[in-house]
DNA sequence: CTTGATTTAGTACGATCGTACAAATATATA
DNA sequence: TATATATTTGTACGATCGTACTAAATCAAG
């Protein structure tokens, strides 16, 4: 699974062949068949494990938060900070998410990637409305933030894949930034009431 | 190419094969040797035309603003205004840019979709840090913020995927009002002071 | 050392891919 | 009509894909 991560990361999907995979893991064919019964059952299991394994680190991450900007702030640079150091894991899940069809042509992961991911983000939105530390929120606005949130997140995995050298961080730090700002009240300097862990 | 792109929105980079689009367009596989080089001069024209239709179609709404929170809001507005009458042209030439490499893996289009996109919404930041309306923006601020309006806007070709009866004028609505408030200086209510073409 | 199960290697199969090409047909020009 | 060009068809080729399967190698237990 490792090497298939790597391979995926490396050369694409769909140069990611079951030879290919085999031969980069010093093995024969055969070894793959005989572990996995087919070259799909290994993508589902890729995609399980880095999604959960993404999910527990974030959750660890934000559970902890006892503000609505703390949280925010943490969800975003809990994920940043996963997918910079779990690089390769990262991509070969776009890769798959993006790329990997049933027999009829749909995507196979298409379900997963619908709007049930932006639901935590939507929490936090309607905790700050309520706490008064972010301005309302209309259902559809909250719904096109959270959006905005998650495709800057994601598209850093993209990002990567042509531009190895990143600053995450940085990146990291701008996006806090900047969404802070649009999620606020405009009242008085929000963002710099909570303790950044820069040291 | 219209078979084409259509053809690959519906089932996808990998299963739009050459025979497949030629049997969609009702032609056998000799004539699309006839006409196009290879698979790959195909894609090459494909991709130009979109990205340059889109182009113009955007130049021609941003040109005409007379200020820079009036052009940010065409920028966004016209971007995604194509994509709604141009579904399956934007999601066909998202399949290919994130699918189609060179026989080495590498991403064939990957050089187009580096930083150079995000400069005209940077030179639209520096124009509105420069007549006030803006706040001001770092380097590395500029770019994470075109950067996120980019992610935001392209994802909804992905979205548009999964979930086609997508409201797209909707998000493009709350694109703008999130992304103004994001950009414009905290001061008065500056996103009214643009005329909203709502009739 | 023997035996049985587990794991691996190597190969073969059918399917599909992009491309090449000879033959057939349609079109335009004189 | 005669001729040259443009277009189309249908088929074939080599390559690669995912998978199936047999034989060999390795390991565990008596």
């Amino acid at each position: 699974m490792k090497v298939a991560i790597e391979t995926i990361a490396a050369v694409g999907y769909s140069q990611a062949s079951v030879g290919q995979i085999s031969k980069r893991a010093g093995i024969s064919k055969g070894v793959f068949t005989y572990h996995f019964a087919s070259k799909d059952e290994l993508m589902d299991q890729i995609v399980r494990e880095v999604y959960e394994a993404g999910f527990r680190f974030m959750q660890q991450k934000v559970e902890g938060q006892t503000t609505p900007v703390g949280m925010l702030t943490a969800y975003i640079e809990s994920n940043l900070a996963f997918i910079k150091e779990h690089r390769d894991y990262i991509v070969a899940l776009a890769e798959i998410v993006t790329n990997a069809r049933t027999p009829e042509g749909k995507l196979r992961f298409a379900g997963q990637a619908d709007d049930t991911i932006l639901e935590p983000l939507i929490e936090i939105f309607k905790w700050g409305e309520e706490t008064g530390e972010f301005r309302t929120f209309t259902e559809r606005a909250a719904r096109v933030t959270a959006s905005a949130i998650r495709s800057a997140i994601d598209s850093v995995a993209t990002k990567l894949v042509a531009q190895p050298d990143l600053d995450i961080p940085g990146f990291s730090e701008e996006l806090v930034s900047l969404f802070l700002t649009a999620v606020c009240k405009p009242k008085a300097s929000t963002a710099a009431t909570r303790e950044k862990g820069e040291g």
